[in-house]
DNA sequence: TGTATCCATCAATGAATGTTGATGGGATCT
DNA sequence: AGATCCCATCAACATTCATTGATGGATACA
């Protein structure tokens, strides 16, 4: 789960992929969407969107020539649920409680 | 937020910088017992904890000769905020409803 | 069949980053 | 004051990565 999410975190540690996301938050988009929308050139939004898909962050879905992308529900999950429990064991110590993992 | 969570996830984007935190998220630690645990060299470690306090995601504090490194709740707060604003924006569509932000 | 569109891949370049070893600064102890 | 311990910083190197432009593959349309 920690090697996991540090590929996931990778995929998301650059401002362009972040705007991908951010983007793609509101809906499933085709590259030439999001080439319009990111100003971004072709080949370049084609490497990051190939990054996030690899971190399992995003699913591709082909529909004749267009190639659509969206965000991986799991995956967040994933994320949220790491962070969670760094947050959760954190606060019981400070509750003076142990930590029993 | 954006851009903040940019800084935190590429602090978190490294296995090192995740098993620092994993082991902080059971309380505060010095660099001295962090060097023993992880097995790494002080130099590195030195360099990892640094760039984790410049994302905001460690706080230290000197007593001494030591210097001890701890989560920053607010920072996991952050990330776990905007991670969960993208789900939620997800969850939205996914019933047929707008994004009205 | 030929052309146009959408997208991925490749090669090349420059910048950023992880790692190591050596040095130095600050605090404690004798 | 001198020695020792904890930690940060520096220089140097190798590796990774973002970016660009060119090429190719797949699909749709005339």
């Amino acid at each position: 789960m920690l090697i996991y999410c540090c590929y996931a975190f990778h995929a998301l540690a650059d401002e362009t992929r972040l705007r991908i996301v951010h983007r793609l938050s509101e809906g499933e988009q085709c590259v030439c969407d999001l080439t319009d929308t990111l100003g971004t050139g072709q080949s370049l939004l084609s490497f990051h969107l190939k990054t996030l898909k690899e971190a399992g962050i995003l699913r591709d879905r082909r529909e004749g020539r267009w190639v659509y992308y969206s965000l991986n529900f799991e995956a967040l999950e994933e994320i949220e649920k790491l962070v969670g429990s760094l947050k959760a064991m954190n606060g019981r110590l400070q509750a003076g409680l142990k930590c029993c993992e």
